[in-house]
DNA sequence: AACAGGTATTGATCCAGATCAATTAACCCG
DNA sequence: CGGGTTAATTGATCTGGATCAATACCTGTT
């Protein structure tokens, strides 16, 4: 057995859990639950969090009707999270990029009430849940921090419903990139350039859409010279055009507000 | 001035606010925040409630950009949660109804995200946001209480996301229907007959249909006997059914699953 | 009672995206 | 290297709901 340490080996493992260390060496200290906490408060939370090995793609970390545990916050890779409905149809609740959280949605229920499969090689850092509540009470900026973090994904849910709501396929898909760019960059990797972990008819649950409209929709943006795609590849070539449509409006009219309102 | 109380009436008022004494006394109280509290836990609750004078049918319990201070608990009547697109459409979050909790969506950006307006005459308590974080490390099961309904609006968020992203218009009016029948119930209010505080046209901003569709979509279920309309006010008249069409099932196709799986 | 203004219903037509179908491209794995 | 499998693209057709348009109905006002 090795017991000399690597630094540098992003993915240093033992036998049952990764060797990243602590949030305060973990390169998302600035986006996940530490983000605002001080060297203290982080060491704190440190004490309580697991961190498993990699998960392969297909394998889970949690699947619907599982007692609720423990919230998850995505180290690195794609997380897929989905649900079945009664017809076995599958239904697509969102994708966890590194940083994001996942399981707060299951705490009323006292059970997962949908599933987290890695859609690529991904790893995770577990914190049981019972003593994210304690500690919360004995550190306001945890505390206030959970707060913000569910605040954040009622917002996000809500933005969705009214995205997917209103929007046509273009719109829908504009939206989609221009949200995993965003998120991309604020994790530190290109807002241009990425590769998608999801299959276009994943794509195309999440939105609503059937997996030939997205195919069409992809295949018109580049025609039109906003995106290249080179299968999983996307490029942005025209972010604010793809912003544009994403917000509903059509890029070559310009809206006149009528006087008064 | 009339001093005397008279504890039967609903409404009973003082210049600022309603006499409705407290948390205890409070029909909602095993649907609302109190839900789960014990006597004394509720009492403490109730030294941080406002309850302001009932308002009318378009005033506003807040408006977006506001600076986010408090989180409200609707107490009678129906209140609408919307926000204006760039293009100055409406989009409509959700209709909320007496004992569910408003502006948990605005704790991260520090400021509503969005507006609530009453569709009737409603009243509403106000908790000022800091204190209920500050009381929940000290009420351990208050901040129980807390998550558990923040979990429970980004659960019921998803709900509605993939119901509109995944229904056509009858499957997302009945989905609408049952909603609200079964949010009446547990209220204590008829789970069959209830008058729509919202108009065909705000149904439909919420569920992403026309007034058009909306309007067609109830003569087609009238017409197959499940439901009765005299303009606003709806009765049930074949619930199950609804219920059926609802989760995306076609009623008179049993599905048979394929064996194995 | 007559009128005005908002709300709802119903009919006729049109189109974005679903569905059906065929083809192509990438990826395994022996 | 070939053959089998799955993912993606592209084309042809169909349809649910949008759009346009007319009418009915409720409510309040003078």
């Amino acid at each position: 057995m090795q017991f000399r340490r690597n630094v540098s080996l992003e993915h240093a493992e033992s036998r049952f859990s990764r060797k990243t260390a602590s949030c305060s060496s973990c390169n998302l200290f600035n986006v996940c639950i530490p983000q605002g906490l001080d060297k203290d408060n982080i060491e704190k939370l440190d004490t309580l969090i697991r961190r498993p090995l990699p998960i392969h793609r297909g394998e889970h970390i949690f699947r619907s009707r599982d007692g609720f545990r423990s919230i998850y916050a995505i180290h690195s890779g794609t997380v897929k999270v989905y649900l079945l409905t009664d017809a076995c149809e599958e239904q697509i609740i969102g994708f966890y990029l590194p940083g994001e959280m996942l399981g707060f949605n299951s705490i009323e229920k006292e059970e997962y009430t949908c599933s987290a499969v890695a859609l690529e090689t991904s790893s995770y850092c577990e914190i049981p849940f019972s003593q994210v509540t304690e500690v919360c009470r004995r550190i306001p900026e945890l505390q206030r921090q959970v707060l913000r973090l569910m605040s954040k994904e009622i917002s996000f849910s809500n933005d969705m419903m009214l995205s997917v709501c209103h929007k046509n396929a273009q719109e829908k898909l504009a939206t989609f990139l221009v949200s995993l760019s965003n998120r991309f960059k604020h994790r530190g990797y290109s807002a241009r350039e990425f590769k998608l972990a999801m299959s276009r008819q994943e794509i195309g649950i999440y939105l609503g859409l059937t997996i030939e409209t997205v195919s069409r929709t992809f295949s018109r943006m580049r025609e039109e010279n906003m995106i290249t795609v080179d299968r999983r590849r996307i490029t942005i070539d025209n972010l604010p055009a793809l912003r544009q449509i994403s917000s509903g409006m059509v890029p070559d009219v310009i809206p006149v507000l009528s006087h008064g309102v």
